[in-house]
DNA sequence: CTTGCAGGTTACGTAGCGTCATCTAATATA
DNA sequence: TATATTAGATGACGCTACGTAACCTGCAAG
């Protein structure tokens, strides 16, 4: 059975060598052999652990949260919850794109570049509050409950309609047409939500409505016209046909 | 001319109190008036200033490097940094969400989980060598290089298509045909990488060649076979026609 | 024999705040 | 008018996840 020293293991997982210490110390990772030396093996299971840990890490857990729950969960159950929590993070940052492209669109446009808008755009983007937590299942929250806390939650799906629709608005506003890269760009963002959030366009329309129907204030957004789902549809019907 | 306290500021940037005595305290941003009692007030410019902060800390930098550079770059010049930096973050969250996509895969067949494949994605995914400070343009950089040191980078548009690969290869593997959910999915992701990336085909297929010539040791793959490229070409004849 | 390297320990430093404890001024309520 | 609450202020200490420096050890190479 092969065993690794600290040195081989900082570079293969590209981990500082301090770090391994440190994880050893407060008896995250204890390697499975020390010798008279005191010096640190670590076995394919160490590296094993040592890899689930670096995934929960990614997940922004604590280090003494993972101690608590590595040995609870599988590895499957990990890896299912660090991808739910990439795609919540995808979801973010394809708001966050948005309102981006919107305010350097108003920059260079060099009007209605006021106070508001900026603020509107960056309150809807700002506020992360979903925790790791919410990325496990349920049966696993349930046991995880009786550990650490709990927290709200909100819906990023909607936040990623509400950016879809912002740049419809501008589209229509400076008359770029379904037609153009704009538009292109819409309908991609409109197939991808489909897709990945529901599973068909029945769903998308209803989210669609239950949206129009949400009071300004609540969506951040100006009231939504018909123009704007007629635009949305013209994108795809432009540049895709569903085979 | 409206002025805001430190609590309305806290409120409606969702930041604490704390944090902006903080920032007084280490002259990242002093409000501009401060009456006898020692109250804080900031004005609109503050916000604004305030605002500009909040996005150059998105792209981590640390909080001195944003209080040397913040009079240098425009809004513009910030929001376009930090657009390319978001560019960049889902470059990397797309990889991820494939590699693990792929493990979980492996983990359900429940074969040819082995240390060797987990370290091949996990080494592909993990090194994160850019900094912020590519992220912003050639001449801007030049006059930032005389604050701050620079930086190797890393081809993450590679890293991209060879997780677009990868999928393909399990596909076939697992006789996913085009035509399956798997399939579309591949085609979407191509969509948006030839969308994102570059403007047509001909780079795309330039860069699928390049990449094939690469040797298995530098993409992590095995041998790309042509298979791979017709499996490829037909996920988007099947699922997608462009008008 | 020393030199260098890979390992070790101990201990202090760091960023960006969170979190007391304590104080003041202004306003609301009894 | 007395008091309680609120919103502000200022220290000062705490925290995470290590980086970094100082110094020691064991072993193979020159």
């Amino acid at each position: 059975m092969k065993r690794w020293t600290t040195g081989e293991v900082s570079k293969q997982r590209n981990i500082s060598v301090r770090t391994l210490r440190y994880y050893d110390q407060i008896n995250l990772l204890t390697p499975s052999f020390k010798d008279d030396n005191g010096k640190r093996y670590y076995s394919e299971d160490d590296l094993f652990t040592l890899e689930k840990i670096i995934i929960l890490k990614s997940l922004s857990l604590p280090l003494d949260n993972i101690r608590d729950i590595l040995d609870e969960l599988s590895y499957r159950q990990i890896l299912v919850s660090h991808y739910n929590y990439l795609q919540e993070e995808l979801s973010k940052l394809q708001a966050s794109i948005s309102n981006t492209t919107s305010l350097i669109h108003m920059i260079d446009l060099e009007e209605s570049f006021s106070w508001e808008h900026v603020s509107r755009l960056v309150r809807n983007s700002d506020n992360s509050s979903k925790k790791w937590i919410d990325y496990f299942q349920e049966d696993e929250r349930n046991f995880l409950q009786e550990i650490i806390p709990n927290l709200s939650n909100n819906d990023e799906i909607t936040q990623q309609y509400i950016a879809v629709l912002q740049r419809i608005e501008w589209c229509i506003k400076y008359d770029r047409k379904p037609e153009s890269d704009e538009g292109l760009d819409v309908a991609l963002k409109l197939i991808e939500l489909t897709n990945e959030n529901f599973q068909g366009d029945t769903e998308l329309m209803e989210k669609f409505w239950e949206i129009r129907k949400l009071p300004a204030e609540e969506t951040g957004l100006y009231p939504i016209s018909e123009e704007v789902l007629e635009f949305a549809e013209r994108c795809i019907e432009v540049h895709f046909k569903l085979c």
